[in-house]
DNA sequence: CCTTGGGTGGACTCGTAGTACACCCCCCGC
DNA sequence: GCGGGGGGTGTACTACGAGTCCACCCAAGG
């Protein structure tokens, strides 16, 4: 899918850089990896950081796919089976071999400041996640949907972090169970 | 508290690098804090990332006190009230005007390699929490104490990555719901 | 007394981000 | 046919931060 040498350069950062970290991974590094020069490499980014920049925009909209399809896929037509399929969409996204935590959040602690616009993309991109279980949650019915996608988004993120600072223990299980919780309780589990 | 240099570099170290991130901040702003020479700083450690070593050893401590004073406080004598109160350390922890993540979280982030010393310590602090929560979901009769133990974790990891990386939403009452759900589902919230 | 621990200062190496310059080649449009 | 621009090369450069080295200082204690 990487047309442009430009996407080429931005897809092998990121991936270099979720894996063993931007601090840890030389530019040399990923030009190496597209079999470019450093000075062609400047005339497409301004810096390294840059790359972070692109690399996470275009993860961004793998992601919302991937979100979409899996939650149609598993969850059928409604919205309240598409809410409960969000735990599956975690398990394909932790299951991978590969899996170092959310990429977003990654990031996001990477370049802690504030305004750093790595940063600020990150965080837009959780954002834009929480939008999509919010109109989900809302679709379904649920009692007050942003507390709902608050809590679902509360549990992926758990859910992610759990996987991947040393843990033992079931986290699939553990955030299923919860979010089956959080839902029921919401989207009239109870319809008194 | 700080009691040798060592420990006050290792102390304005964790500060700095928590703020900013490990990368942003160069030794010599730690040195400048502490008011010591970079031969000296060096007589002291190996290398800029022993800092965070012991720095970490020296926050697990800290934090596992905060965990077993504020459970006990808030929680009252028995071990289902401290595991609610649970949701109240990470109340402090994430109100502080300072709080920009989990201290563990964030260096296993920042220093990614597996094997890498720090990534290795951060993730076994947060094993040991783990480990106090299960100790306390036992004691207070849960039906499976590691699985609620792993989903009250997972539920405190959330909040504080929730409300670290842009979110609006109230990040507590959404925490306290789900750890209330999560507890009473495990520890004969209905004594059939 | 003189050794040892903790401290200073300054000059050094080295790795990596980023710059500057001179050059190449191919395609497209005038 | 040719000229210019986009994308590419290589090499040599600066800048900065981590970490080393060396010579030195000073206070406390056997």
């Amino acid at each position: 899918m990487p047309a442009t040498t430009r996407e080429k350069l931005a897809d092998a950062a990121l991936r270099r850089f979720y894996r063993d970290g931007f601090r840890n991974v030389g530019i040399d590094q990923v030009l190496a990896d597209v079999g470019i020069s450093k000075t062609a490499f400047y005339k497409h980014f301004e810096c390294k950081e840059d790359l972070v920049l692109l690399g996470l925009e275009r993860h961004d909209v793998e992601a919302q796919q991937l979100f979409d399809r899996v939650t149609r896929e598993v969850g059928g037509p409604t919205a309240l089976g598409r809410l409960h399929a969000l735990i599956d969409v975690v398990e394909q996204i932790i299951g991978d071999e590969e899996f170092r935590g959310c990429v977003f959040v990654n990031v996001a602690i990477e370049f802690p400041l504030p305004h750093d616009p790595a940063h600020v993309a990150a965080a837009n991109s959780k954002r834009a996640i929480e939008k999509l279980v919010c109109d989900l949650a809302t679709e379904a019915g649920a009692d007050d949907p942003a507390a709902l996608a608050h809590e679902l988004c509360l549990i992926m993120e758990g859910a992610y972090i759990t996987r991947s600072v040393g843990c033992e223990g079931d986290t699939i299980a553990a955030a299923r169970r919860l979010a089956r919780l959080a839902i029921e309780s919401r989207c009239g589990g109870r319809p008194a």
